[in-house]
RNA sequence: GGCCCCGUCAUCUAGCGGUUAGGAUAUCGCCCUUUCAAGGCGAGUACACGAGUUCGAUUCUCGUCGGGGUCACCA
């Protein structure tokens, strides 16, 4: 069966590049009648976030990507939380070094510093571990180990030949040996490093694709060289475009808004989201930029991933986010999902048909939920008038006066008041417009709003008129 | 810097030897219109460069250039 997995660390705010990993994991895993897993990559402790896992989970959910096994949801496949997994990752490196394709190397950290700093003074091109310990014999390695030397296990890389990594998007990759170095493999603090615990996990998890951003490809002949020296089955592998900056450079925190949460926060919503990762670097094959996992689930294929980087364009997610909010989801589901934000603006909304006839009608005028409450302000609050809106109103102050007693009486709905506004203006001989943005700016202190009868009929005619009346 | 990956409008992309190089976002213009949006229509903007291969290269090969990634006891 095929099992794909993402495998993020829990340091920091759930990132877009995770749910985009999550994407192309979970959408081959499932066209392929597979499973799709998510591993918490915990061993580095420095960097550990307790709350991260969860709000990962969270996210996960939200944009409707969520593991066939985890953490929270659990599996067959053991514990999904790697520092959960350490025995094994330790009982891996005893075997590698009983066999001889992993030393010890009991070199400090800061030697390792000193001498990287050395060799960059000598503008030494390559700046690997030197492999110092590399030929330590046995009784020299125990005899230290045994005194309490503090150790790392390395892998012991060829020293010469090649390693030939097949990608499914860029074919044979290959890799001169003596590029290769002696990476760690278990920390000094008997933690494995990504390069074993991913590799092990891996293959006692049973994953079969190994899915992950493009920044790992440099490192697989040594995760190959792992799985060799382990005897293991080797996974495919394909490495994915990594998302960017608009500067191109591989997509991050300090030059992109890379939170999940705060797209969230500021009102994408989930299924725009995932849409808009589809459409990185992915196209569908006729053309069309809606679609949902369940499109993908049917038409996508690694033939159809372009591998340039696509940069992460806010402003064609906010479009995209705004085609959701007009064209995908129903009216119900728009106001649904805007009346967070309007509760949060502290606006009455007790008034449900009120509600909706607000919503509809600013529908086609904001492209996310956060805009929301503030253009629905003088729906719900008294109106503040701009100064254009103010300038236009005292040219048009005896327009509103002469047409007040003609409102005052009729019943509240647009085709009865538009006859009777469109004749005023005629019998006055005034431009409609001389009229109407008068009477919009009274209404809502702007001088833009949805059309005239939509404003008019979710305003109601008690407020209607009391703006009117305040403005003359 | 070494190594590895990549290279079509500003951006996301279609194209898989012969196309007026198509679509989308953004920008601009027009239409609709009581305003602003939305919508419709239209405009400008791209095959990085140089050699090959071929009757013919955006498409295949090589080189150059450019961009990115990586070179941690982080993932």
């Amino acid at each position: 069966m095929i099992k794909t997995r993402i495998a993020p660390s829990p340091t920091g705010d759930p990132h877009v590049g995770t749910i985009y990993q999550a994407l192309f994991n979970r959408v081959f895993a499932h066209q392929n009648n597979g499973k799709f897993i998510l591993r918490i990559e915990d061993t580095d402790r420095t960097r550990f976030n307790p709350e991260s896992q969860r709000r990962l989970l969270e996210m996960l959910d939200w944009v409707g990507l969520p593991a066939d096994e985890s953490p929270t949801v659990g599996g067959p496949a053991g514990s999904y939380i790697q520092t959960e997994r350490v025995a094994n990752h330790q009982k891996y490196a005893a075997q590698m070094l009983e066999a001889g394709t992993a030393y010890r190397a009991f070199d400090t950290s800061a030697e390792l510093e000193e001498r990287r700093k050395i060799a960059e003074a000598a503008k030494a091109s390559y700046r690997g571990y030197d492999r110092r310990d590399r030929d330590l014999s046995k009784a020299e390695s125990d005899d230290q180990a045994a005194n309490g030397e503090p150790f790392v296990i390395r892998i012991k890389a060829p020293l010469e030949g090649e390693v030939i990594v097949q990608d499914r998007l860029r074919g044979a990759v290959t890799f001169k040996a003596t590029e290769l170095d002696d990476k760690v493999l278990l920390k000094a603090d008997g933690f494995p490093t990504y390069h074993l615990a991913a590799m092990s996990d891996d293959h006692d998890m049973g994953v079969t694709h190994v899915i992950r951003a493009e920044e790992w490809l440099t490192s697989t002949p040594i995760h190959k060289l792992i799985i060799q020296a382990m005897g293991w089955q080797e996974p495919e592998w394909i490495h994915t475009p990594l998302l960017r900056n608009p500067d191109k450079s591989k997509l991050s925190k300090r030059k992109s808004n890379t939170s999940v949460e705060s797209y969230k926060d500021m009102g994408i919503t989930p299924e725009a989201l995932v849409n808009y990762l589809g459409m990185m670097a992915f196209s569908m094959p006729d053309g069309r930029e809606l679609f949902n996992f369940t499109d993908l689930l049917e038409h996508f294929t690694w033939e159809r991933v372009s591998l340039g980087g696509p940069v992460f364009d806010i402003g064609k997610l906010t479009w995209l986010n705004g085609r959701y909010i007009r064209e995908v989801l129903t009216l119900e589901d728009v106001v649904v999902r805007a009346k967070p934000y309007l509760e949060q603006a502290g606006y009455d909304l007790s008034d449900t048909a009120k509600l909706t006839r607000v919503i509809d009608a600013l529908r086609p005028r904001f492209d996310t939920f956060s805009e929301v409450a503030e253009k629905a302000s003088y729906f719900y609050q008294d109106i503040v008038l701009e100064d254009k809106a103010k300038a236009k109103l005292e040219e048009g102050r005896g327009h509103l006066a002469s047409l007040l007693p003609l409102l005052e009486p009729v019943a509240w709905t647009w085709d009865v008041i538009e006859p009777i506004i469109k004749g005023y203006a005629e019998n006055a001989g005034a431009k409609l417009g001389a009229v109407m943005q008068p009477i919009r700016a009274a209404l809502t202190g702007k001088l833009e709003s949805p059309g005239m009868g939509e404003l008019l009929e979710a305003l109601g005619k008690e407020l209607c008129l009391t703006r009117i009346k305040n403005a003359v």
